[in-house]
DNA sequence: GCAAAAGTGTTGGTTGTACACCCATGG
DNA sequence: CCATGGGTGTACAACCAACACTTTTGC
């Protein structure tokens, strides 16, 4: 047997970074730390850091993500690897990205570990960010969006409880397009994707709208199997 | 600046694997290489092998599929970094998998560098492989099979001309089902992906069958757009 | 003429799209 | 009574699946 590294000892070469994707107010948002220290000390980037030897990459996405933001239990999907050789300044690493949707509210965000602040930023209003960070985002919203056609989301994105308008103004946030309400509801209704909760909003100035949940047997099946959502 | 790794040096927690599917008489390959050193010597893998410092993933791939088996200048994508701690026996490696499609005959397979053999399998007649490179397979054939319902495929997988049923075959052998003659050609006709060679199939024991090509600025236009192939 | 593959049509049901319309509620 | 959003209906076009049919060629 060789001499292995210490499974708390990092990985040199290898990091991750996450592109965190948040809903809110009809707005898309993506979460950003500020580093406490390093050589980007003072900047924002998306949430990462390094891989330890004794734990998975997936693993570690979840670690870095929960240190850095407070952030936890989430589902993370990996979006790719990053490897230009000269995408890191000082030294070669090769970065994994991962991305996830998360509704805002369920979460306080917590800045611990490296980081000195965590905040929600509007996909289109942007700080300067580290390194390649900005291609990664790029390259993670251009996924998203793909990904909205084929699979269902929202089930992280919403309140338990939701009405089709806020469900469209996802799609509409995501997707940057208008749609059309009838026809929206009519593609809904046909996946049967959608339980009546029974129930209705309260408190607003307008007629009440009924709330629906996500039904999680088919949201589970659409998901393994694809689906098309046509524009 | 820091004390670099040589450029030539290789990154000793990285490696590349490339799921290479090759289409020949109806039948869908996999292109295998036999280690000829090291700790797997004598036995089937996944094309791969050791990123150095001084290049970027994506060339890391397509050097170390040419120096194994001879093919080149083809589009490898990248599927997905496996990092499973365990998943390497001597020490800890996380391996970037790449995939690509190609036509089996423009392509002499010229084992090299530490394979002692490259040689196509049939996807439902494999060897057993090492580490898990029977997972990373499995996952590149699911993604092949999702993509194809998504984007158009054929370009590198069949000779330049080519008759309507050796695609139609294609995809029959890709997603493992029988597809209505009539049907998929409206469904060709209709994306404006062919351009008509007029020019017949010789020296066939039937009739003749007008061969096609692909339209490569509507190839490109829909692997961009995306596109939905209905069943 | 028969086998094998090429290639064309037909038909009915399903979807998608655009748009118009009525309903409920708070201010 | 009107602004705001909730919610429904219709009508046309496009599309899809299944299946039957005709054509061409070599043996």
């Amino acid at each position: 047997m060789e001499n292995l590294p210490h499974p708390d000892t990092i990985i040199d070469a290898l990091s991750i970074d996450c592109v965190i994707f948040g809903f809110k107010d009809g707005r898309l948002d993506i979460l950003l730390v500020k580093h406490g220290e390093g050589i980007s000390a003072g900047k924002w980037a998306l949430p990462g850091g390094w891989i330890t030897y004794g734990e998975s990459v997936d693993d570690a996405a979840k670690r870095l993500l929960n240190s850095l933001t407070g952030i936890r239990d989430i589902y993370l999907e990996q979006l790719k690897a990053f490897g230009d050789p000269n995408r890191y300044p000082s030294r070669r690493v090769v970065t994994v990205a991962y991305y996830a949707l998360v509704n805002e509210e369920n979460y306080a965000l917590i800045p611990g570990f490296t980081a000195s602040d965590a905040q929600w930023f509007s996909i289109h209003d942007l700080p300067p960010l580290i390194y390649d960070h900005d291609q990664i985002l790029d390259y993670g919203y251009r996924q998203l969006k793909h990904k909205v056609r084929h699979e269902p989301i929202g089930f992280n994105l919403l309140p338990a409880k939701f009405t089709l308008l806020q469900l469209q103004e996802l799609y509409e946030a995501i997707l940057e397009t208008k749609l059309d309400k009838s026809n929206f509801r009519r593609k809904l209704a046909k996946m049967k994707l959608l339980i009546d909760c029974k129930e209705k909003q309260k408190d607003v100035s307008h007629r009440a709208a009924e709330l629906y949940k996500f039904d999680k047997r088919v949201y589970v099946t659409l998901r393994k199997n694809g689906m098309v959502f046509g524009l």
